[in-house]
DNA sequence: CAAAAATTGATATGTTGTAACATATCAATT
DNA sequence: AATTGATATGTTACAACATATCAATTTTTG
């Protein structure tokens, strides 16, 4: 487990490199979602920015800085859950297969996972077949976490 | 393709053998979603029911409505698009598959195919892995529809 | 019929997100 | 230092989706 200054030093070079520029603000808000470890709304992030760095910023605000994190692929978003989650690979260098997303009902904890090549491509298969092509191959899976399938027993 | 009329019948008598009622507003929604043959918003269908039905009703109604429909099994949510959809298996006897839907981003049109066992048992079989479980093996995917793929050329 | 349960209505409010436009900041020259 | 141009941020207003709460009505059942 890195810092995560570290992780944000380097997430800035590469920014550099690609003509981007993470700001202060970026960086704030990168820092909380790193340290949530777990997926956060826009509005929960405006609280948590209040409550850790004093400040109010406009939702409008947030809303462009979780844009331009994706765009850096620094954040995903949880299209079903309507939060954001740090990459989990924020602070690898090689490149990665499409994340698929395991989100808890109950407690709405977050896994990244990988899936194999072959079951993708299987999708991908049925999905063309019925006249459609996938944008991304990003899965995003109702699921019960272990904890919450013991506790709710 | 068999007549709406005759297709509300049937409904309405498995739901008597369940022990709940399908009932006159819940029929007309049902009515609307099956003739619509795509997806609609809480919304549009409330704009719907007062063109067709010359009735105003408040939105807490319809989403009561549309979550009845959905226990029944006569309705499903698109969590990614926030749209309710007749199921395409409405007037069917037997058991179905977990349904998947492949939905436009273009043009907001929806499909419902259904995915090879063996396909879905390898998901389940990652999310296992990961320590968790499907609560509905339900995949909703962002696609791009044939249509939209030319146009858009 | 009367009590209990289910359904529906009415009002208010919460949550997520975008549009349109104004202002601030930074960095590279002049 | 001043000008300029690009990028980033702030402000206001609003649209779309959804739920909380409580009252009124209808349906079912003892």
């Amino acid at each position: 487990m890195k810092k995560v200054a570290d992780i944000i030093n380097r997430a800035e070079q590469n920014c550099k490199i690609r003509g981007s520029r993470l700001t202060h603000k970026r960086k704030q808000v990168l820092s909380s979602l790193i340290q949530a470890e777990k997926a956060l709304s826009a509005y929960e992030l405006l609280d948590i920015y209040k409550a850790e760095f004093g400040q109010t910023i406009p939702a409008m605000s947030m809303y462009r800085i979780l844009d331009f994190l994706q765009g850096e692929h620094l954040v995903h978003k949880l299209n079903l859950a309507n939060k954001y989650i740090a990459c989990a690979h924020i602070s690898c260098d090689h490149s990665h297969a499409v994340p698929q997303f395991l989100i808890c009902s109950k407690c709405q904890k977050v896994e990244e996972i990988s899936i194999g090549r072959s079951t993708i491509t299987k999708l991908q298969k049925n999905v063309e077949n019925a006249g459609f092509r996938l944008v991304t191959p990003q899965l995003e899976m109702n699921c019960i976490c272990e904890n919450c399938v013991v506790n709710a027993a």
